[in-house]
RNA sequence: GUCCCCGUAGCUCAGCAGGAUAGAGCACCGGAUUCCUAAUCCGGGGGUCGCAGGUUCGAAUCCUGCCGGGGACACCA
């Protein structure tokens, strides 16, 4: 149930029956006529801008063809008034059985209300997280799984149908390094006490005189687990055959930590695509051919970039993608000068890998970091879907992690915060994923630690909790007071009893709760999510004080117990809206605070 | 030098694809507790929406330019 919706297709009624007659033009579109909650309630429930936006093409003065169109919708059984104001404003303020209609149907549909389908099913493809498994997951990493998952989750009840998935860098230098990090902790495994030497003797090994690149004691059980696995069987080898061995046990264990992270942070990817299966599996070669056929590739020399110029800059001619076609500022290499792709290369092919999935909509979460590949993303897309698929990025920039103000030192030492995990443990999963929401992904945020588990209005965290638990907190009251409150008899209430002003306030919230769903996932936003439980929040709560302030509006009246079992009913909406929020959100609703 | 993001109350931030008198929290001032959680609520002061143009019935929102802050700029992902 979505009043506005409903009151768009009876305005929108109403405008057709206006063309029948000859008022409007046969051909005038009605889809810049917009019905929205005014920001003054003052001036009703409702307005549109019809009249303004087709008084143009009518030939009308706005508030002449408004003053046709209040009078047909007053005609309507479900509005109280319509009336013209401003330059053609039409306010509409509906009947209040509109409004308590909204209880029955939230108390139907459960946390299901809101659920939309303005994605009618169509497939998207949301990627998220997509860390390179040489390491931990670390605060970075959290916002990005936040916002990805709940978008996710946003569009899903939207009526998408949502794929979520996790790019998975498993292949290029980053992750030979790797694994000759991971054969030195091997070492170090089979030879205790002998660390500077065991280096020595990797880095012997290993082709080329750079020294290890990662040397953190998250490496060490992969080591020993080398060890156990093949005793010293790995030593005689050579380091071609070794390192598939060690690399690919370090992608395994680095992917089944970060997968346990992710779990415990209540994000659960379905698919999980590895780049080196993308690069084997000869999609990289035919994604280049296909734009090769295209005639989208060329070898050239770039300019060097201008500002600040590499020191090792030498003109080189490479392998490039004329994605200068597609809207991108330079055409880009896809072929490093050993010969083998860029990275860009097998994003390319695991892109178009997508689109051939059916994904003509793609939605990638990066960090901000990321922002200078956007283009050239966006443009190959374009070029290998022949313009079929659009990708949407969403950016995510920079989490300051603060204690009591001050910034905590991201040293790996023990004792401060390093890894995803260790904030989760701090602070809980649920913490966690409604506070990296209180910002829109576009903007730099802290985190502080202190903060975050403070109890009080400036937490929202906090506050959306507190109003949930304050309507479970009454309905314990009526059991105390042996009130019969069960979903049958909620359902069988007399709404006609929520008479009360702020009551129908509250109602006519609950009511935005499906328009808020469609509009944040229409914008993919997911953080006006966080803010519509905020402000629902607030509204329940100063109903609350309310019955502090006049008896007579305290939900429990033991004299009056049919008005109580509907004042119940409204209570349990809005603590089932607030729980369909949290769930978008992927938070837990909590009985009571601790 | 080029590209992207940001600029809204003293501070931290919203602003619902262009709507009517621009909002919330914190801080400040003044109130509400015999009573469902005062962990809350109500009221008050506080603004040239960075600046200047443009688009139109109407701009914080869209376009252009400038100023200021952040980030990214071949062969790393």
């Amino acid at each position: 149930m979505n009043v506005f919706k409903e009151m768009t297709r009876e305005i929108e009624a109403c405008l057709t029956g206006f063309q029948a007659e000859g008022l409007l033009p046969a051909e005038v579109d009605f889809s810049r006529v917009a019905v929205e909650p005014p920001r003054d309630p003052a001036h009703g429930d409702m307005a549109t801008n019809a009249a303004m936006v087709l008084a143009k093409p009518a030939g009308l003065k706005p508030r002449d063809l408004a003053e046709r169109l209040a009078a047909a919708l007053a005609a309507g059984d479900r509005i109280e008034s319509a009336e013209v104001a401003g330059p053609g404003f039409i306010n509409l303020r509906l009947k209040p059985d509109v409004w308590r209609g909204v209880v029955g149907a939230v108390l139907a549909a459960g946390t299901a209300f809101g659920d939309g389908d303005a994605g009618q099913g169509r497939p998207v493809n949301v990627e998220y997280v997509s860390a390179n498994p040489t390491g931990p997951l670390h605060i970075g990493h959290a916002r990005g799984a936040v916002v990805g998952d709940v978008l996710a989750r946003l569009l899903a009840k939207a009526g998408y149908a949502v794929t979520k998935e996790y790019w998975v860098n498993d292949a290029g230098a980053q992750v030979d390094e790797l694994g000759w990090s991971v054969y030195w902790r091997y070492l170090n495994a089979l030879s205790p006490n002998a660390e500077a030497e065991n280096e020595a003797r990797a880095l012997a090994k290993r082709p080329g005189g750079a020294p290890l690149q990662y040397k953190g004691d998250y490496l060490i059980p992969v080591g020993e687990a080398l060890a156990a696995e093949h005793g010293d069987a790995l030593l005689a080898m050579e380091a071609e055959t070794l390192l598939p061995i060690v690399r690919d046990k370090a992608v395994a264990m680095m992917m089944e930590e970060v997968k346990a992270t992710l779990a415990a942070l209540g994000v659960e990817q379905e698919v999980f695509t590895s780049e080196r299966w993308v690069i084997e599996s000869g999609k990289v070669d035919a994604a280049l051919a296909f734009l090769e056929e295209r005639g989208l590739l060329y070898v050239g020399v770039l300019e060097p970039p201008k500002g600040k110029k590499p020191e090792d800059w030498e003109p080189r001619p490479q392998t490039l993608f004329k994605a200068t076609q597609f809207g991108d500022d330079v055409d880009r290499p896809l072929k490093k000068s050993d010969g083998s792709w860029t990275y860009f290369a097998s994003d390319i092919a695991y892109h178009r890998y997508k689109f051939e999935r059916g994904f003509t909509r793609q939605i990638d979460v990066w960090g901000a970091d990321h922002g200078g590949y956007v283009k050239r993303m966006q443009a190959a897309l374009k070029a290998v879907s022949d313009g079929e698929a659009a990708l949407t990025i969403k950016l995510c920039q920079m989490v300051k992690l603060l204690d009591r103000g001050q910034p905590v030192k991201m040293s790996k030492r023990a004792g401060s915060f390093v890894t995803l995990q260790d904030l989760i443990d701090a602070v809980g999963r649920d913490v966690v994923r409604f506070f990296l929401l209180t910002r829109k992904n576009d903007a730099p945020m802290d985190f502080d630690l202190s903060a975050v588990t403070e109890q009080s209005r400036d937490n929202m965290v906090f506050y959306v909790h507190y109003a949930h638990a304050r309507c479970r907190s009454v309905f314990r009251q009526a059991a105390e007071a042996g009130i019969e409150a069960s979903p049958a008899a909620l359902a069988a209430a007399d709404f006609a009893l929520l008479e009360a002003e702020p009551e129908l306030e509250l109602m006519k919230r609950l009511a935005e709760w499906p328009r808020a769903v469609e509009a944040a996932a229409e914008a993919e936003e997911p953080h006006r999510i966080a803010y519509y439980l905020y402000e629902t929040a607030s509204a329940f709560h100063a109903l609350w004080t309310r019955g502090k302030e006049d008896a007579a509006l305290r939900f429990i009246q033991t004299d009056e117990p049919a008005r109580t079992v509907a004042r119940l009913a409204l209570v349990e909406a809005v603590r089932t809206v607030i729980a369909s929020g949290l769930d978008v959100i992927g938070v837990t609703p909590v009985e009571e605070l601790t």
